[in-house]
DNA sequence: GCGGGTATATACACTACCGAGTATACAATC
DNA sequence: GATTGTATACTCGGTAGTGTATATACCCGC
């Protein structure tokens, strides 16, 4: 194993992720990525067998992150213990990312599984559409624990109707390029979670 | 005038829609949308500039159907009075075409507008982008007049929250391939217009 | 009405380029 | 000295866009 080959791994999936989220998995090419990386193409065609497992590989690689980094930002007192904190954090982090980007001078461009699985929508069963399955599922079963600990009414269905909420957000906010909809969703998010009548 | 220009051009956009619609913008070539039209590629060049302006007229051709279709959905009797019969009606149109294309032995693959968007998500003033904002503004803008029509609170908020389901619903039913989030954004947009307290 | 001119519409054949994937050779570690 | 990793240089198919030629309908002067 000469030079560090899972160093040099972590770097094309580090620029795969960069550029399919920048520019789709079309138009992302893998000369542009192979340069990203520092590295030919001829080596990165060693760690990988095509460019659709490459779109699949980085994004497991990348669920970890994002399940981490909504762990963090869910993992406050008061979101342990009230369903509205709970969700409200969550929609909270939307709108920290929305505003970080636009502080860059960037657009705000939504969540880079859902982008992928849109553009492969003929596709079910690419590599990338496979990920995002199990990325999704993960974020909601991850939620829907927590609005359970959080005693929530009929916590799985809430936690599929506050992430539509969510993907509804996020396709707007991308849309219109308008936070004001990551606020509305949260405020119907928090309505949702409420207890009350049917 | 020679033949007729009209209808050809309606063609080129119809063939432009579908093939758009099933591969994405990227991956549907000109080739095969002349092709599909009936007409050389040459042709295709008399009547529009570019591959970008041609997915910006045929989402602006497509926009009147759709938004005619929503209608039709949502002119029923009940759906005129009660916001909780609207919201229902315009669920059940998606049920309806999951069901569909089911049917059809083919997978659901949402809305052509909001898939285009993520598609050209680092190109906000793409044609195909300006179209999808207008296009998304006027659903939104009918909604709320319907729901004001009601008497439903907040109409312009609900018809933004009730969107952002409708958006939600038909990604994670494109991700899952799986009806039933489609139900369960109704049972939501179902409560969120519903009178009650905050 | 009617021949010819003009704007419009369609066809064929082509270019230039880009991008996924590969044949082959070389380098580094154990 | 064998295995693994990286580099150079290539192939080959597909695709956006064009140069040039031709056909059709309308219009206008007469």
């Amino acid at each position: 194993m000469p030079r560090d080959s899972t160093a040099t791994r972590a770097r094309i999936l580090g620029a795969a992720y960069a550029l399919f989220y920048r520019k789709g998995f079309q138009r992302a090419s893998l000369d542009e990525i192979a340069a990203k990386a520092g590295v030919t193409k001829r080596t990165l065609y060693y760690h990988v067998r095509s460019k659709d497992a490459l779109a699949g590989a980085m994004l497991e690689h990348q669920h970890g992150f994002v399940l981490a980094e909504m762990t963090r930002w869910m993992d406050r007192p008061a979101a342990t213990r009230d369903a509205r904190a709970l969700v409200a954090r969550l929609f909270e982090s939307v709108v920290h990312w929305v505003k970080a980007e636009a502080a860059a001078r960037r657009h705000w461009t939504g969540s880079g599984f859902t982008r992928i699985a849109m553009e492969l929508a003929d596709l079910p069963g690419h590599p990338a559409r496979l990920a995002t399955r199990r990325h999704k599922s993960a974020l909601e079963a991850e939620l829907a624990r927590r609005l359970a600990e959080c005693g929530a009414r009929d916590a799985r269905d809430a936690a599929a109707q506050v992430q539509m909420l969510l993907e509804g957000a996020m396709a707007l906010t991308l849309i219109h390029g308008d936070v004001r909809y990551a606020r509305l969703a949260s405020a119907a998010a928090r309505r949702l979670v409420m207890r009350g009548r049917s």
